[in-house]
DNA sequence: TCGTAACGGATTGTGTCCAATACTGTCACC
DNA sequence: GGTGACAGTATTGGACACAATCCGTTACGA
């Protein structure tokens, strides 16, 4: 995620043109501290540093990044338009705890862009960038049997190196969107699964990509999604260490974060 | 637009339970002059009163709605994730101005949750939800074969009531903002057309839902949007009255704002 | 012992200030 | 006449300070 799509990483837009005319200025760049704490913050939250319902105080934010509360509330802003952090009046700001209700509607539509996705790709993917997947998929399969955050925020990036292949700005937001609200339900509801056998899906679906077979990779994206879907919303009903919390949180439809429990921080 | 969709509304999710503490405080209620700000450049660029490439100084629109930047910033960000609004670095905010390639995508992409709404939708459709899209195609027909900024927000309106129908709010939200981005578009690219037939093509779609045939809807959805797409891309070539700048325009690809040209400033 | 009301602390909401940057117009030079 | 550099001006970027709101606690009364 070094240099991140370009929707949402990125608050201005470059010039075009015309070369940056002061090159690689020593000082901190003024606007990208902002974009710093944006990436950083999406990041921490994907990879689970920080859980569903953590809080996110500006002040105390601002004081670990270095910058002011302006700043701050500027990457506050943005994430809750990428749907992970949400928003309380008077009360601050939250990591995201989507509803399972919300979290059926994020899969539900989740199938639609991804579909577009392969039907676009099929028969139309460039040797290099069959590679770059390829390599990708190599690299999820290093964590096979781990179920660490990298794991899940590779399994994501897969999706979104995708559907930016496509060459379709928006619909590269899109299915990052989608992803990136999707690690957060896996880090609510999912449990822990003994191997994520995701990669191997991964790898089925590029065959199909080269191969041409629209109908085929459609068929593959959709199943592995529900397989994605399944893993993270149906976990065994008997499963021992359930606590009471661990079931109630499902059942909590406008997810209030809780006025007391919630850490004071927590640093990624 | 009174109550506008949740999703791109409201900055602060109200809080649930405990019905509002103190009901309707006589002042401005703090927060709400924020989404006011949000709501009225959001309305003000779909209906056109705001054109493409309008700048839109954090100061001048501050002084237009008495608020402070601060407030005109947070609205503009929110514009900026909407799709609506462009930022570029140390020179401000203008109303986004999508390349032809950028219009060709949202349409593109548009096909995918429109498609799923009128799938959910079709044969579940309550008696109550008949009755309002009804009583909408009902309002657009009023507007026949003007060509008002009315009416174009009608037209896209109808797409975002249909979407909101299903209760999926993250489809609600991606159908607003492709209308909202399919709403500028137009403004862009579409020749004044004599009369705009969507209404009688949205009340087509409402006899299939009704009627439960969710293929038939699928595909009159699918042509309804590529009649759009056509009439918004596909002007007729040898058109009369036609400027230089209105055919530059299609193919400056990263559209960066004119530094002279832009206006100092345009009032709603 | 439970319910209600008031107090104090903490956090956010908003406005304003100063610095940094880029654009525009003018002038000198080739 | 055209190109380049320079300074002025306007606008934004970021930080800070004050005010408002809400939460949790404590004290009081039934």
């Amino acid at each position: 995620m070094a240099d991140q799509p370009a929707h949402t990483g990125l608050i201005w837009r470059e010039r075009p043109g015309r070369g940056r005319p002061t090159a690689e200025r020593p000082t901190s760049p003024a606007a990208d501290r902002a974009d710093a704490v944006y990436a950083d913050l999406r990041r921490a939250i994907i990879e689970q540093s920080l859980m569903p319902g953590d809080k996110l105080p500006e002040d105390t934010i601002g004081e670990s990044f270095g910058v002011s509360r302006t700043l701050v509330r500027g990457a506050l802003t943005r994430l809750v338009a990428d749907g992970l952090v949400e928003q309380w009046k008077n009360r601050g700001s939250f990591v995201a705890s989507p509803s399972l209700v919300e979290a059926q509607q994020v899969f539900d539509v989740r199938r639609q862009p991804e579909g577009l996705v392969v039907e676009r790709l099929a028969g139309a993917l460039a040797r290099e960038h069959a590679n770059r997947l390829h390599g990708h998929v190599a690299a999820e399969k290093r964590f096979h049997g781990k179920e660490g955050p990298e794991a899940i925020r590779l399994a994501g990036e897969f999706h979104v190196l995708l559907a930016e292949l496509t060459g379709n700005t928006l619909l590269a937001r899109y299915v990052s969107e989608v992803v990136s609200r999707s690690s957060l339900i896996l880090a609510l509801y999912s449990r822990p699964h003994p191997s994520e056998c995701g990669a191997s899906e991964h790898a089925e679906i590029i065959e199909a990509l080269i191969a041409g077979n629209a109908a085929r990779a459609r068929y593959l994206m959709d199943h592995h999604l529900g397989a994605v879907q399944e893993r993270a919303l149906l976990p065994k009903p008997g499963a021992a260490g359930r606590s009471l919390k661990d079931v109630l949180v499902r059942y909590a439809e406008p997810r209030e974060p809780l006025p007391m429990a919630s850490p004071t921080q927590r640093r990624a």
